[in-house]
DNA sequence: TCACCTCAGTTGTTATGACAACTATATTAT
DNA sequence: ATAATATAGTTGTCATAACAACTGAGGTGA
């Protein structure tokens, strides 16, 4: 039953990802945003209007995480929470001026750092890299 | 400046990182112990008398979080703490019985979360994958 | 030896992630 | 239409992760 914890595919994974989340965490320092509010106000600029419930979705975390995200993102005037013109128990996020002047501040930030991480690796490969990552998360469903 | 979120490495790998964390973690419930300290566990098996330092250089956290990790093992009778022999500001983490007879639980289940997670892929795509995320890593630091 | 700097461990804060449980509104089945 | 069920959002708890800051012991140089 050999099993090395240095070797194993969970243990280079999450050192991987603490990385990478965490440079990226550091880069967007001056704006005060983190990787996760970064996730959501990416979903608001494809479109707007979406539901707490829709986010967490689009993201894969829970509602009560993506309800704390929001939080944070309100705090921080970035969003605003408008009542659901149907469904009274829902809200629809929208960006405020300052959520959208983010954009064009934190994408060059996050497409460099991706840029970094995968220096000395072919373009085919780090398209393998993703295939392969999306396949073991559906092998967990 | 397009970029996709749900097509980006970070997220893709912390989606993914973020599930097989969860899974093992559920796997583990019964024994009580989770993946961060099953990670402490594996270095303790492998050489025990380790200091929390040495333990938080081979797994790649700070000394906060890895102390703290050392509590909550602690506290379920997982391992003790003796005083260095020689350094008297350190400690060397021992194994207790019940720390050493978790092995022969929680190994297999780990081994076996992996073989489902990698069903489909072949041998020679996971290596290259591990290959690529250690590289990935070595490239952020 | 003493002053200085380093290092191990500790404590506190903020932001997650998973999960249980609760409220209020919607939806469904009868 | 009503009762039962499902869903959106919220709150609380525990276990991390990063970081700042602190204590006490170790090591170094003058």
């Amino acid at each position: 039953m050999e099993f090395k914890l240095e070797d194993s595919l969970g243990f280079i994974l999450n050192k991987t990802n603490t990385k990478l989340k965490n440079k990226l965490f550091q880069r967007f320092n001056d704006y005060n945003v983190t990787p996760e509010q970064w996730s959501v106000l990416n979903c608001l600029w494809v479109q707007e209007g979406l539901t707490p419930k829709e986010l967490a979705d689009i993201i894969f975390k829970d509602k009560p995480n993506t309800n704390r995200i929001l939080e944070k993102l309100q705090m921080k005037d970035l969003i605003v929470r408008k009542p659901h013109p149907v469904d009274k128990r829902a809200y629809q996020i929208f960006l405020t001026k300052s959520g959208w002047a983010l954009r064009d501040e934190l994408v060059p930030k996050a497409m460099q750092l991706l840029e970094e991480a995968t220096i000395g690796i072919e373009k085919q490969k780090a398209a393998e890299l993703i295939k392969v990552l999306n396949q073991i998360y559906d092998n967990l469903n």
